[in-house]
DNA sequence: ATGGTTGCAAACACTTTGCACATGA
DNA sequence: TCATGTGCAAAGTGTTTGCAACCAT
């Protein structure tokens, strides 16, 4: 698989055509450090920490355009709110402690050949696939 | 002693503790006899055709109690909103068309397997997992 | 009779939008 | 410069809640 460069923010913005501004640059940083797809509150403290000052419709706005230029996924843990996550560690799955709410990755998960099997099955596109665990993490069941 | 016929609503209220209303017993036909998860503008709207009058609150607060009771499986398809299913026909997943919003049953996903196997690496304790698929249907791929 | 249910309105949380101003290329 | 991006405030959804009245058991 192939890695994106890894500081260069810049280019990852001016290569889909999006004019580089702080809180553009401030949103993806934050979203590719960060191992778990995060919220917009989360981004939004993460952005004040860095003294970046962005409101709130301003990072919507912008983990849209993410979203159509590909940037990024949004997904849903059944929270009632969006988390975004960068699309290049998308490519695995999540265990969501219903308890607590801790996230943790899963991988290994070879859905592709069920993706394979669908498609010739049904007449279906299929584009991308969301896969969640809820549960509890080994803290939450004691 | 009369024997209770397979699906009767109100013995399915009873047992699990509650009281029988018009509400929930409307609620809880559509929802079975729905093929796909419903919103609770479309449970509103049924229960309207059926003359059942019921608050939108009402509604919110009958999902969360038949969820808690495990009745029924709030699942979300990246649409701002809750969907909800009837538990017993939860065991499947979802294509969802990401032009239309048509939503088509994927059975035959063997991730039982994939569960006892992250059990197995990871203290995790799966209760239950999501699994949607996004693309476009048949009709919105011309 | 009484505790569980509901309607209503208000509050909430999350997200979007209109418009004027600011900014990057 | 000029199209694009942003701040602010307001509005739009979806969902929850407080309280009084209501109703199933």
């Amino acid at each position: 698989m192939t890695k994106a460069p890894r500081h260069d923010c810049k280019t990852e913005l001016k290569n889909v055509n999006l004019k580089v501004t702080p809180a553009r640059l401030g949103v993806l940083q934050v979203l590719e450090k960060s191992p778990k797809p995060l919220d917009i509150a989360s981004v939004t403290h993460y952005l004040d920490k860095q003294q970046i000052k962005a409101d709130n419709a301003t990072i919507f706005r912008i983990m849209n355009t993410f979203a159509d230029k590909g940037l990024v996924v949004p997904v849903q843990f059944n929270e009632g709110k969006f988390r975004y996550e960068y699309a290049p560690l998308a490519d695995h799955h999540h265990f969501i402690c219903e308890n607590c709410g801790t996230i943790e990755d899963i991988s290994d998960c070879h859905i592709d050949e069920l993706e394979k099997e669908i498609k010739s099955k049904k007449k279906l596109l299929i584009k991308r696939h969301s896969l969640e665990f809820f549960g509890l993490c080994p803290n939450c069941q004691k």
